[in-house]
DNA sequence: AGTACAATATGACCGGGGTCATTTTTACTC
DNA sequence: GAGTAAAAATGACCCCGGTCATATTGTACT
């Protein structure tokens, strides 16, 4: 008897989610994450402030949720037949401008962000960039852009750390050029390497 | 008429300053960070939980402080005729090992650190592991170990940010091998670059 | 010593994150 | 419908980080 294989109480629910993370999100962009209360964001959504907490455990656990929706949208931007470049790295590098270019990358939210991405014992959320990063690495192995004795995952996680510090540093004044360029050097630079002409002849 | 150059006043201020760094380690230490609060650490140096915060502006601003008191240590072990190694390169490495095994280290602590290093206004206290590492990378750059037309702070930071993404990864369980050998991997993985064949050739 | 002023210490107080026993809603059965 | 058991919502409550008006201590000058 359930329309659409979904009963009213999951609907309620992920409707109930979905208003909360809308509500959260508006509310950051507006006055900041600091500035944003859990019970302005459960008023907003229309529910009590308990009830917030029925659905994330803690004010900071709703932000990877937030990126992981942003992120599913990105996903298809970097689409070869939406216009994304063909090659896998400039794809990483149009990634990563995008990312940069969010609202959820402002100080705040960025550095709680990265910390949840870290830290969190799920390892689900807030490792969605992690795992976007990861396929297009994949693919660019694929391609012969990148080295292929490299485990993927690590190299997102690789990629994910030198973007959160550009970002971090961009925020706090170190701007030798704007940050999209910034961002494509920082990938750049990873994929030459560093070492000088005495390292290359002995390691 | 002051003794030592030193007013009482002045004294006493950095024996209390002291005396809460000291309780702090030590608490943090024997129960963690979250569980141990500012009111035990004042109480624990004998003073209010008022005072705590005329000397740290935040919970969280103890931990720069802690660090670049262990930095201290460290940068001694770090001089060649201490025993260090000759090779810059091998002292980044030496020094990301020993700051891995620091207490400060541990996960709470480390992903706060982090983000107080990146996102914190004052310039001065956080950025202890960055100018250490910036430090190394210059002779580094002097010896011919590491390209001579990069940045040295800039590098510091992302030699950091990739020392933070392996020890948090650690810690989260992605563990294929022994921390320090990881941490070595992550400096040659930098060194050497990332790019593949096809991306050698045409860039 | 006495006085005036600045530096420092203090703890009552506040706001918001997070908890939990209780109430309300939903789904299912007779 | 009535009965009922699980799921979900609720808001009073606790706790702790952080603030601030006031009290205390140190210093300089007469």
């Amino acid at each position: 008897m359930m329309s659409k294989t979904l009963s009213r109480r999951e609907r309620k629910k992920r409707e109930t989610r979905q208003r909360l993370m809308e509500a959260a999100l508006r509310l950051f962009r507006e006055q900041g994450y600091d500035a944003t209360t859990v019970e302005q964001i459960a008023e907003s959504a229309d529910v009590a402030k308990g009830t917030f907490f029925n659905y994330f455990e803690t004010k900071e656990a709703i932000l990877p949720a937030l990126a992981e929706w942003r992120l599913g949208q990105l996903k298809e931007a970097l689409m070869p037949e939406r216009g994304a470049p063909a090659s896998p790295v400039a794809r990483i590098k149009l990634a990563l401008r995008l990312v940069a270019a969010d609202p959820l990358s402002d100080p705040a939210m960025a550095r709680r962000l990265f910390a949840a991405g870290m830290c969190h014992r799920d390892i689900r959320p807030g490792r969605a960039l992690l795992n976007l990063l990861a396929e297009q690495v994949r693919q660019a192995q694929a391609a012969g852009e990148i080295r292929a004795d490299l485990d993927p995952i690590y190299l997102g996680g690789v990629i994910r750390a030198l973007f959160f510090q550009q970002v971090m540093m961009w925020h706090h004044g170190y701007r030798p050029a704007p940050l999209p360029e910034l961002l494509d050097a920082a990938v750049d630079l990873l994929l030459d390497g560093i070492a000088g002409p005495k390292w290359r002849q002995s390691p």
